[in-house]
DNA sequence: TTAATAATTAAACAAACGTTTAATTTAAAC
DNA sequence: GTTTAAATTAAACGTTTGTTTAATTATTAA
């Protein structure tokens, strides 16, 4: 349906950068415009307004999102291996669109702006599926607890992942995380396997 | 030092609240000074700036959480339960300032502003510390790993709590929490109780 | 080559912003 | 009761904001 040639495409991605390091309300059109060498008036002319160009960027990343859906439950994995698997997929990705989803975490809990987001909600409740499927077929393989509440998983899977990133600064200091490098391999190393290591004590963790 | 009287509470509180939920650069000092009943000049007048209305904000709110740092580690209790209690005071003394704790965490990731968070990491560290006081107990007692990263256990804590509360309507959604009291309640109970759980099975689990 | 459409620009627009001013009212001190 | 200081107000200030306009340039189609 919707499709963005160049120009456009390289104002969005200015203003993905600038709304996740100063807030939607904290960035002006003149900014992004300025930053994207394009006159300001262009942002009008393309996307109708700033609040529709938000819009826009939602669809933008949104679609890209739906296609690296991956199905881990068919694969020849152990209910363990599929959950490890699951969590570094899961991270990695939101980690490759951390300003994406920095974006979305804001609007979500703001009472701003009126914005929808069912097309994201169904990648959500996709993804919750994908780990429910994990989780039943570790219960009936009698590996994992019963008792555990699925949709509090996942909060505590990006939760820490999200809490890490948004105190990036005084973690940095305390973990001696000097250059983004170190933090995003970080990220995809010891946070990660900490994430699985957490997720997995809890499943197979017995009373 | 700073001691605010009933008008100036009355700005501060008012502020938190529309700061928390439209985000500062969101939300202007004329609505500020209509919800709280004041002439738009009182903001400057008594606080100077709008920036300086947020120093002030956390000036208020931190003196605030300072005098109710209690020492678990001293208590009558195994570490199981000083964790337990620990998590559970935790996420109730956050959760208590829940509007203030999301303004921070905005701030904090937010390249805007350029905020003093030093007292309130001094807050932090405080917490950090009494934590592994409990955690060395528990591991110098042969209860738990050795092999734990303290600074992750944190981010999972109150990543999962953000987390939730961030996610408020969807998960609301999908856990049937109608009105906020029923929210509230599942964060005190269940919420707390998962969190407690999983730590827990993170520090006591054997590969 | 010409006509029509799209892209781009500088300038202007009104509205909203944070802040200041100057006048007035209220309260406290003497 | 008078003086002094603090609190409160409506109005105005200069900027910045998002958006529109109208003119110009570049591109495409006939």
């Amino acid at each position: 349906m919707e499709n963005f040639n160049e120009k456009q495409t390289q104002i969005l991605q200015v203003a993905e950068k600038l709304f996740a390091e100063k807030g939607f309300d904290g960035t002006s059109i003149r900014e992004i415009s300025k930053e994207s060498n394009v006159n300001v008036a262009m942002v009008s002319y393309y996307f109708g307004s700033k609040e529709k160009l938000l819009e826009s960027l939602i669809v933008y990343r949104t679609s890209d999102l739906k296609n690296i859906l991956k199905d881990i439950s068919l694969e020849i994995l152990n209910p363990i291996q599929k959950i490890e698997k699951f969590i570094q997929l899961y991270i990695e990705r939101i980690n490759n669109n951390r300003d994406f989803h920095h974006i979305l975490l804001f609007e979500i809990s703001s009472k701003k702006r009126a914005i929808d987001f069912e097309s994201f909600n169904e990648i959500k409740k996709a993804n919750i599926n994908s780990l429910e499927k994990i989780i039943i077929e570790g219960q009936t393989q009698n590996i994992f607890r019963k008792d555990i509440n699925i949709h509090l998983i996942i909060p505590t899977i990006l939760g820490t992942y999200f809490y890490f990133q948004m105190h990036k600064s005084f973690l940095g200091d305390v973990l001696s995380l000097k250059t983004d490098e170190n933090h995003n391999q970080y990220i995809k190393n010891e946070l990660t396997i900490h994430i699985q290591q957490t997720i997995k004590s809890l499943l197979l963790y017995a009373n």
